[in-house]
DNA sequence: TGAACATATGAATATCTGTTCATATGTTAG
DNA sequence: CTAACATATGAACAGATATTCATATGTTCA
């Protein structure tokens, strides 16, 4: 009775949006760069920066983006903000997404 | 030995551009609705127009760009074209991000 | 062949999105 | 308190994207 799948006959017009708002978090390169680098583990906005080759700037507005979502959360460390995902969904849509790159 | 799972250390820079196309396909309203509709079977465009409440025009250009990432197929029955989802996968990704937008 | 229908295409436009630049906010150490 | 550092933010700009409008292509049927 109680499935994982979902029933289509309840799926709303404002459903569409939110997923299409969903996928929009991972159709841009900066993004999935951040999310995939916090695969590994949670990290600082500098080490963001350094690992996306992205501004610093480009990488916050980003962050802030993917925070929004709830994709990802942080917290604050001294100076510094640690940013880790916000559960496992985005680890398993990346893997599933990449699965299909992949062939 | 063979798990489904993808070697981390093999992704490179051009497979996140792929990535990020394959969710950009998803990240549009009208894209969203239009591989909807075709979860539950193939359809001409006709049915499509009807079921999106886009445009002809409108619909036929995302079909192209769809068709172009080879989410969907085709093929021609008379006057009327009748596309229909490529593989399993759109419909598991699908799912699986209205699973995640269901909470 | 020509009319009616189904779909595709191209150009133009308006909107959205990501980046940059400059600067603001907030935190720690001296 | 101030300098140095880490991050965030806002405005401006450039490039991408979706839609519309007009029209082209292709198909069937009379």
């Amino acid at each position: 009775m109680a499935k994982k799948t979902v029933d289509k006959s309840i799926i709303t017009e404002e459903d569409l949006y939110d997923l299409a708002d969903l996928f929009k978090a991972f159709s841009d390169t900066t993004r999935i760069k951040l999310l995939y680098a916090l695969m590994e583990g949670e990290l600082c906005v500098a080490e963001l920066v350094e690992k996306t080759g992205a501004t610093q700037s480009a990488v916050s507005h980003q962050l802030r983006g993917l925070k929004q979502m709830d994709l990802i959360r942080c917290r604050k460390e001294g100076k510094q903000v640690i940013y880790f995902l916000a559960d496992d969904h985005v680890h398993t849509i990346l893997q599933m997404g990449m699965d299909h790159v992949k062939e």
